[in-house]
DNA sequence: CAGAACATGTAAATCGTTACATGATTTC
DNA sequence: GAAATCATGTAACGATTTACATGTTCTG
């Protein structure tokens, strides 16, 4: 559901196509909720229906069209009455942490071959969470870029505060789990 | 798909009828892995069709009946394939990081309530946690009781050690979230 | 005999993943 | 004219959530 929302985010800003929306979801949001192409186009025509969002068609040379998408006040009304409302939370879930509990049922090859492999995994997550907050810093992002160039000089500031307060969490996490990953190759090597 | 891997978790030990399984599950495994009754009985099923176990029915007074589920050796060989497999990690989604990265869109108000919330889901997982880190070393976790009594002298203190290394990493995790939204509430004091 | 605990699910809807599918236009 | 990029999806399947549904047996 969170989907909708990030998108709106996006549009939010300005007008975009399908496909514009989905590079830059990618490259911003997506690093923060995932989703692939084939739920980001279905989703802008449910949005559609829903009124939240309208898209016009546009020529493109000869034959080709695509769809720019505009939010409605429909839609920057939802996104405000959510980012209001409480979060829902998401139950824990976590296929790591479920491993981790029973890492003496196998060898202390594939324990370490799992931790070694949960630090490749954050180190890669660390990797495009301190590339993002380099470029909130350098304002490089394309997206953080349009949005303060929409955005009042006074909140400026606060734009650029919260951004890096919501990547900072992230990083934080990542370096969380890579620390956690190194004790527990440091357990494995006692316990063998 | 991890859902049937905590529960060959839980029947590896011994034999559980469906409503046990379901009550162990919800004190141990279902804190890192959760799933409602409703998914966990039908999976079973569908385990007993697959061979991994199998569910002996069994009399409970005059009319009653409850199914006794036992691993087969089937079963025993996924769990440990499972365990020795790299581990399919999910995509990042996470609404909370989501929302902070927009704060400035909402009023001071409810981006403070926002991560007082945070706060509030954090400091219970942080209870259930630190109540499983206490329970395993007192042993007194259900589960983990039967499983050192069927495990050798020699890898009780293993199995121990890897349990709490398990959730020592979701106790870190929780106390990382409640300081994260706590810096937030500090970034929203000092910039509304 | 009432209430707690035992015992086991089904149905419908939504969300998300994976694989597949197609064609147009711009740039070198 | 080939390759990159633009542009937009569908279909099938599996996972998860939510709500509903039902009856039995033990304990005080």
């Amino acid at each position: 559901m969170s989907l909708r929302y990030a998108l709106l985010a996006l549009l939010r800003v300005g007008p975009l196509s399908g496909y514009d929306l989905q590079k830059q979801f990618h490259q911003s949001v997506g690093h923060v909720w995932h989703a692939p192409d084939s739920q980001i186009y279905p989703e802008l025509r449910k949005m559609e229906q829903l009124g939240l969002i309208v898209g016009e068609e546009q020529a493109r040379g000869e034959r080709g069209t695509r769809r720019m998408y505009h939010v409605t006040d429909a839609g920057d009304q939802a996104f405000l009455d959510w980012m209001a409302a409480p979060l829902e939370y998401q139950r824990v879930r976590d296929p790591a942490h479920l491993r981790a509990a029973y890492l003496e049922t196998t060898t202390p090859d594939a324990a370490h071959a799992f931790l070694q492999q949960h630090i490749v995994q954050w180190t890669s997550e660390l990797a495009q969470w301190t590339g993002e907050l380099a470029r909130i810093d350098a304002v490089t992002n394309p997206m953080l870029a349009r949005r303060l160039a929409v955005t009042p000089e006074k909140d400026r500031e606060r734009t650029i505060a919260y951004k890096r307060f919501a990547y900072e969490g992230l990083v934080e996490r990542a370096e969380a789990e890579i620390a956690w990953a190194r004790r527990g190759l440091d357990l494995i090597a006692r316990m063998s």
